[in-house]
DNA sequence: CCGATCTATATCAGACCAATATAGATAGGG
DNA sequence: CCCTATCTATATTGGTCTGATATAGATCGG
């Protein structure tokens, strides 16, 4: 799934700029599943205009760069489609946090502790924010990610509390 | 965390060859959370090489490619308690998936249902894949990634399943 | 006996990210 | 009122990473 198909798929929901797409990772259904940069939409876009698989139509603004606005034409709609009707690439989860606690037993307990409700923070902001766009009305399609999204978040919000007797720093260390 | 960062991590709990890396990324903790390609692997110990953070050793073998297994130095470890003990760069998470079912008013039911389908089943081999180093005595940083990955997954297929009923071919149209 | 999978290294094109550059607008705090 | 921070908006670049490909004999199952 490389960035020219993601943003094919979200100028199927409506036009938008570069910078429009940017910000869209992180509302919607699209937070936290799905991120580009600057440096691969832009080009990304180019080459989709290229293809004839979107169009752009440039709104001149004062005192500021041009916005181009880009549209899915017919033949972008039914390459997308394409897409999705072809097999998926498989998930990717990376995760500093979990890595670095492989490695518990070589830093200082307090270190540890430290890393641990950083991440249970950093959970509870990622909950948050999925409940922000809460009231509006959402689709099927972004009601399932909201869902998966707080499923997920949840469960591992459980289990990360659950973890902070076994990490804790022991009295005699913390009395030092 | 780059590559090197990982490489570095896993000499640190023993000496490996380049290949053996890569394997271990299916195994132990590792799995679900840290993956790298060869591509990334070769050139990033090389690298750590030249930087004086690991040293080689090539054991010659008969028909075959020379071992060339790789040591951290008193250097890398250090460097690599470093990086541990700096603020760490924060999880990816990416699903073509969520993303495909964004878009699920755009497609026959029978394709959606059959990609939730896949994804559970998807979800479900990742879980026996954690149940299966069960047996092995387990360091505490490995017991904490595997219980956090079981946590995450079984949350997962919980909302799954219970996402089928919405997504369910409709009887009308599964006569067809 | 043949194909598949395994051990083991290595390279390359293409994709991608993080950082940086540009440049005026707007908003908020002191 | 001014200064800083953030926002709108595009674009490029260096360096990193993936996926595919190449090589080559070993081993194992059917």
């Amino acid at each position: 799934m490389d960035v020219r198909t993601i943003c094919l798929g979200i100028l199927t929901r409506g036009d938008a700029t570069g910078y429009e797409i940017k910000n869209l990772f992180q509302h919607d259904g699209y937070q936290h599943f799905v991120e580009a940069s600057f440096g691969s939409i832009y080009p990304a876009l180019n080459r989709l205009c290229e293809e004839g698989l979107i169009s752009v139509r440039e709104e001149a603004q004062e005192k500021r760069p041009d916005r181009k606005v880009y549209s899915v034409t017919p033949a972008g709609r039914s390459a997308f489609l394409a897409f999705l009707l072809k097999p998926l690439p498989e998930d990717r989860h990376r995760s500093p946090f979990v890595f670095a606690m492989l490695f518990s037993d070589l830093l200082p307990p307090g270190r540890v502790s430290a890393l641990l409700e950083d991440y249970i923070n950093q959970t509870e902001a990622k909950l948050a924010q999925l409940d922000e766009g809460n009231t509006k009305h959402k689709s099927a399609g972004e009601e399932f990610a909201n869902g998966f999204g707080r499923a997920i978040y949840e469960a591992a919000l459980e289990f990360l509390k659950k973890q902070r007797p076994r990490f804790e720093i022991p009295e005699a260390v913390a009395a030092e």
